[in-house]
DNA sequence: ATTAGTGTATTATGCCTCTAATACACTAAT
DNA sequence: ATTAGTGTATTAGAGGCATAATACACTAAT
């Protein structure tokens, strides 16, 4: 996996499993890897992919048990809640540096279209 | 100016004065504040504002002279390239995010609709 | 009971960011 | 020449992130 250096590890790898829980890559109640497999597997220390493991369960999307692993949650109000957060948030994060940036919304949509493209 | 905690703040400040010459609030020429001016309006320390500014220079896209202060360039090539970079970066960005939380072109569209709408 | 595979905790170290305080160097106006 | 306003440099310290190494705690299978 590549790392963007200006944001926090245990950030990124923490969106990485919550797009594969929206993508389907990983499905509700499904178990994860084992944190040293997830650690070997993102390529960083312990520690760190444990840091990003501790805080998926603090916001409920995964569920830890001692000595088994973990799971995908299986609330459907949170995996909701989680597709609005990700969607939403993004959307507007995007909308905002566009139009700080002096486009407008004509321009914003025809540079998605031409960002299709590619 | 509200910072993102997850991202240096010389960074963001960058980021700002950048999107304030593509939106034209600063323009080709123009004298930026001084240093102490710009960290004060920014509310950060002086070293983290001379970062940024040094950092702008750097990359082409302000011109200091000591003892009288700092200037967006007139270089025009340089300011397309700004923009090219800022806009085609930040949707290439997006739409990689959209896609690997499994979202379709249609639906990131429609996702952008309703963002024009708030 | 033992073992292998889990999650969890602790301590130490290094790096980067940010702040703080201070000093130096240059320019323009007086 | 002096002064006020610039950009620039240096040193010190605090805090967060990441790594490394080690140990502990729990579970399931043998």
């Amino acid at each position: 996996m590549n790392f963007n250096p200006t944001i926090p590890i245990y950030l990124q790898i923490m969106d990485s499993i919550k797009k594969d829980v929206l993508s389907g890559a990983l499905t509700a109640g499904e178990r994860l890897d084992s944190v040293r497999g997830l650690a070997v597997k993102f390529g960083v220390n312990l520690n760190t992919m444990q840091r990003a493991c501790s805080e998926l369960e603090r916001e409920g999307v995964i569920q830890t048990q001692r000595g088994i692993g973990s799971f995908v949650t299986q609330d459907k109000s949170i995996l909701k809640a989680l597709e609005r957060e990700m969607v939403d948030q993004k959307v507007k994060e995007f909308l905002e540096e566009m139009r700080s940036a002096g486009l407008t919304d004509k321009e914003i949509l025809t540079a998605i279209e031409k960002g299709f493209k590619k």
